[in-house]
DNA sequence: TTGTATGCGTTATCAA
DNA sequence: TTGATAACGCATACAA
């Protein structure tokens, strides 16, 4: 028993036109007479026709459906990957697009091709953190529709969409500086990530803009894990710094934890800020100060752009998010 | 440009035979010589082929895509929903299923009219925090091949992956009494999760099977945030309790940071074990003794299970996966 | 055991 | 502005 199956043909006899108008109809294609249009709307809605997207894809139209790729082994630990899902499945949603996963388990041309050549998936949103450069490659080399979402190495040529994090972080960092961190650290994230790289170019811009030298014992290499936050506090506080900048909130939380845990006031003796507003919600912690990545503000302009980019439209190669810096109780006020 | 696309014809053409024996040959049907199917499946092996999905579904065959519901409103902050996520696609991937993430954004018949008259999906894999018993219905009744996977309200006819929850929460309760906690209390999720209600049936079954008697001030509703158990480290210090079953980890964790702030010793002075096995990897806390939900393998039972129903089996409709007793630091061992 | 022919629901081409 | 008609790639009933 299939349960609903509401034809084109079903819709047109009622409408009392042929499929190849009703077609044009429900797909805002010019040369239909309005009335016409607006009766076989009508009576679509009435009948609740949904076109059968494996027939419409077959006949050359449009699938509606777009794929995401995000890398497995980001997906557990990383709540940038997983908030990126939900935004991206909502605003698919929004869009009427259908969503399919696609993950890397295997090799990344596997993923590739059965998506391209299966015919299903007509673009796709590749997360940042997934961003091995082959697929990148193979995919625009195949000519698949493409919007990188998130910090990914340069690629010329592919649509892009970021949160701007260079202004942001300096802004960010010169406040710390201003409110008196004349000792102010970092924790940078893994070298190979882009994002973790240019945080830490906003850390020394906002340096160079005060005309203040970097202190490099302060830059502490670390990981974007929490538990290596939690791990350099007694680093930290044998540095002498009292500001620490880390380059995202989980690190940011974990030296949180640790400072406490040894009776460091934060912000009282070290002042402390993050990136990412991961732990909005829920946190049984002060509210940290932070630059809040606009996931749904990045979902909605990747999806945007995937569309355009399937319907043969040209939208713009790179677009860059503007983050809200949040102050919240871990920072002190500027000093001015 | 049209990136890959080898057809059944081409691959019929080279290997001699008619499309017709090439397509029995490549789906297993019988009724083929053995090595005309191997040839065909050398050739279709060396050319790259891959069946269109929209074709092959159109003709009356499988789609290959399964869709996997989780209430978006839990997406977020549930732990538990974005590990299943992540472990269905892995699985899916593996069965060779392409995964299209569902969301309940509009109306939940909406999503249910999305899939199954859409054509594209065959079948679907419920979340259990979606668990809105309406969607259930619907495509119970709209005959959709359908999983539920994890606690749902109890439901006739359905097929169901869930997490063996009563026996193992008695136990680990029960190991918690035997090693000197007395005054044992519990933090409870929210009343009106299936998974919540076993877990206290868990925590009263281990007293009952003791001949000890539940101390209801020792019982204390709460909501599974993380939130509600750091607010709640002075009540339970108050109460006097000297061991806590928090019905989840994050309860736990909250729990955990709050009775640290005060200074009581875990599990010194308070014994605390959670459920989930959230926080396996990356903590700046002590090892919390817990349940382990085996994602994996709920995951695999469910796709596995779907695959089954969708090509006109009977899988078990009910599959209780053991969960694994993880023994932290946060308890004590037995005392005896 | 194999090949031929037909149809799935839709869009696109081409006449009308 | 509209309506026939032909694909799209595949699976199946039927004939061979």
């Amino acid at each position: 028993m299939t349960p609903v199956d509401v034809t084109l043909g079903q819709v047109a006899r009622q409408a009392g036109v042929s499929p190849a108008t009703a077609s044009r109809a429900l797909n805002g294609k010019n040369g239909v007479k309005p009335d016409v249009r607006e009766r076989v709307k009508i009576i679509a809605d009435a009948l609740g026709y949904r076109p059968n997207r494996a027939a419409r894809n077959l006949a050359g139209g449009r699938t509606s459906v777009i794929g995401l790729i995000i890398g497995s082994s980001h997906f557990r630990d990383d709540f940038y990957a997983t908030t990126l899902v939900e935004a991206v499945a909502f605003e698919a949603d929004r869009h009427d697009e259908g969503l399919m996963l696609l993950t890397d388990s295997k090799s990344p041309s596997t993923a590739v091709r059965n998506m391209v050549s299966d015919g299903l998936v007509e673009g796709v949103i590749v997360g940042a953190l997934a961003a091995g450069d082959e697929w990148v490659v193979e995919l625009i080399e195949a000519n698949v529709p493409t919007v990188l979402v998130g910090a990914h190495p340069p690629q010329p040529d592919v649509c892009v969409v970021d949160v701007e994090t260079l202004r942001s972080t300096a802004d960010l960092v010169g406040h710390m500086i201003d409110s008196g961190c004349e000792r102010l650290a970092i924790l940078t994230g893994p070298s190979y990530r882009q994002d973790a790289l240019t945080r830490l170019d906003g850390f020394r811009l906002a340096h160079s803009e005060r005309d203040l030298a970097v202190d490099e014992d302060l830059v502490f290499r670390s990981n974007y894990r929490r538990r290596s936050g939690y791990d350099l506090s007694d680093t930290i506080i044998e540095s002498g710094a009292n500001g620490v900048f880390a380059s995202n909130d989980d690190m940011a939380f974990g030296l949180f934890q640790g400072l406490r845990e040894r009776h460091v006031s934060v912000p009282g003796d070290i002042s402390l800020a993050g990136f990412d507003g991961t732990f909005s919600t829920d946190l049984s912690a002060p509210e940290l100060t932070t630059i809040v990545v606009p996931y749904e503000q990045l979902a909605q302009a990747a999806v945007r752009s995937l569309v355009q980019l399937i319907d043969g439209e040209t939208p713009a190669m790179v677009q860059m998010i503007e983050p809200e810096i949040r102050f919240g109780e871990t920072t002190r006020p500027p000093n001015n």
